[in-house]
RNA sequence: GGGGCGGUAGCUCAGCUGGUCAGAGCAGGGGACUCAUAAUCCCUCGGUCGCGGGUUCAAGUCCCGCCCGCCCUACCA
């Protein structure tokens, strides 16, 4: 069974911004510590591209919704996520065939299953903006938001999913499943929200054509978020390849943004049972980028885009900032001085110079060689321990709680202790001393240091991978124990892995310091 | 209106089922050291834990009320 996380598929609106990289980046992490724990795994990302507002958009540039798709996917989505390293295993559109063919044919099942009727929706429309409002957003006196005009309220003939007759069965599943919406607070309030009962969904529209037909009424397209929600299922096999869709289905997590919570938690589940495909392990919504205490959106996209952050910061560093400064669930304030300030102490200080003055040592002391520790006592017991404790911890925070923070907490924790461990052992002043009893001091403790770091890259792997991966050459781990990817974490702490003898490289500064 | 979450040192935040819980990191101040990216290490300043009541031998930690902030209250992705 493989191990399958997907993003939200993104609305190609729009170019991407922060936001969509938070998510897809803990994405990335969260898979890319999974394939270090040996499991098979499986990353899902893509974009959504039907519906009106797309349709309006391209318009608008006077080009057709496929052409517009397809220029911000290539042009913009895609190299977006190449450039921060993203590896997903595969990357859906919605308007892809292997897609439409199978929404078509999910709901004609439920439609022969008698979970969807034709009904008819009624709803506040305004002229101006030719589409239906949300009821909570009319201003006073049933006024459109954007024009300040009366809405009319029309009725339009429409399919309609039989939503409501899920309220208990969802409740049931919540309730045995504690994990399956998290965090908790979004899970209070999709509880609350199903126990105030559920109305059945229209899922159809008739007054524009941007989307896949109703197979049994071509005049009508599936209403978008029914169409958007399947490509959990259709890009690993629904429908077409039974095999790879038993040993993937269903998602072991699926992260949302907290916007798009009540669709993944409500709807996409009630369709599951609907078809009778089993549901996901768990939905995890995060938060906010709040930025000057602002949240990040796109009616947003003057704040600061994902590359004016890595051409200053480089694209490792990007992907550590926001998962180590804001928990994962939770809004986060974030601001360029706190990312310099971040980087600055922990990247740069912490971290990189770390491992510079022990390669720098061993090439002093020990022309590159790594000495064996010939002389190891309490004092490096602490470090073993150390690194056992970060492995357990990070392990846990990240590989099973999605607590980021948390688990690059741990791992930092240990950098500092490292760093204490040399202050402690000094070894530049136990290198003046020859005597045998000295030297094979410094060895051990130039050893333990080397040794620390190498679990370190292996822990830092998946959030900072092109870094990870100068540091491991620089140990000369790559020669010795072969890729870094290929590492596992419940080796990680396994002291000693690292032979003796290696040749350990000073190479470029890890984090340089920033202007 | 109903509901959810939050309000803890200058900043960002930990504090689970009540009893060293008043903490961490950063920033600020002082010192040590020199292997290193003028990095590191140690010490230190610093908080009426939003406000007011209450329960308890004991409350950031439970109850009530209030204030402030953000979010949700269904078909816009």
């Amino acid at each position: 069974m493989a191990f399958y996380v997907s993003t939200p598929i993104y609305y190609v609106n729009d170019a991407p911004h922060l936001g969509h990289a938070y998510t897809t980046v803990a994405g990335d992490v969260l898979t890319r510590w999974h394939r270090q724990r040996g499991e098979s795994v499986w990353y899902l990302t893509g974009t959504d591209e039907h519906g009106q507002k797309i349709m309006r958009t391209a318009e608008a540039h006077g080009v057709s919704p496929q052409e517009w798709c397809d220029k911000l996917v290539e042009e913009a989505w895609k190299p977006l996520w190449k450039h921060l390293e993203i590896a997903n295993d595969d990357f859906i559109r919605t308007t892809e065939p292997r897609h439409t063919q199978r929404v078509q044919e999910f709901v004609q099942d439920l439609y022969d299953k008698g979970e969807i009727y034709k009904g008819s929706y009624t709803g506040p429309y305004c002229v101006s903006c030719e589409e239906y409002k949300v009821v909570g957003e009319l201003l006073e006196g049933e006024l459109c938001p954007i024009h300040k005009r009366p809405v009319e309220w029309l009725e339009e003939d429409n399919y309609f999913f039989k939503l409501s007759e899920y309220g208990e069965r969802l409740l049931e599943h919540y309730d045995a499943n504690p994990d399956f919406i998290q965090p908790a607070s979004a899970r209070n309030e999709v509880v609350q929200f199903v126990r105030q009962g559920l109305q059945d969904l229209s899922i159809s529209r008739s007054t524009f054509d941007w989307g896949i037909p109703i197979p049994w009424d071509p005049k009508h397209v599936i209403y978008v978020w029914i169409d958007a929600l399947l490509n959990y299922a259709t890009a690993v096999g629904y429908g077409s390849d039974q095999a790879k869709f038993d040993q993937t289905w269903p998602a072991d997590v699926h992260l949302v943004g907290k916007d798009i919570l009540r669709f993944h938690a409500v709807i996409w589940p009630a369709m599951l049972l609907a078809n009778g495909l089993r549901l996901p392990g768990r939905v995890f919504a995060n938060g906010w980028l709040m930025v000057g205490g602002e949240k990040m959106s796109k009616s947003n996209l003057t704040g600061i885009s994902p590359r004016q952050l890595t051409e200053h910061f480089g694209v490792d560093a990007y992907r550590y900032y926001f998962l180590r400064a804001i928990p994962f669930g939770q809004d986060g304030a974030f601001s360029w001085e706190d990312f310099a300030a971040r980087y600055t102490s922990e990247l740069a200080n912490d971290y990189g110079n770390l491992a510079s003055r022990v390669a720098a040592m061993v090439g002093k002391y020990f022309d590159g060689a790594l000495p064996a520790a010939a002389d190891a006592g309490p004092a490096e017991q602490a470090i073993a321990d150390g690194l056992s404790a970060a492995v357990a911890a990070a392990d846990k925070a990240i590989g099973d709680n999605l607590d980021f923070a948390g688990g690059l907490g741990a791992v930092f924790d240990f950098v500092r202790q490292v760093n204490g461990y040399l202050s402690d052992q000094a070894p530049w002043k136990v290198a003046k001393d020859e005597s045998p009893q000295a030297q094979a001091r410094l060895a051990t403790i130039l050893y333990t240091a080397a040794e620390a770091l190498r679990g370190v890259a292996v822990l830092l792997n998946p959030v900072m991978p092109a870094t990870s991966e100068r540091l491991w050459v620089s140990l000369g781990a790559e020669v010795a124990l072969g890729a870094l990817a290929d590492q596992r974490i419940s080796e990680a702490a396994d002291w000693g892995r690292l032979p003796a003898g290696v040749s350990v490289t000073k190479g470029e500064v890890l984090f340089p310091r920033l202007d």
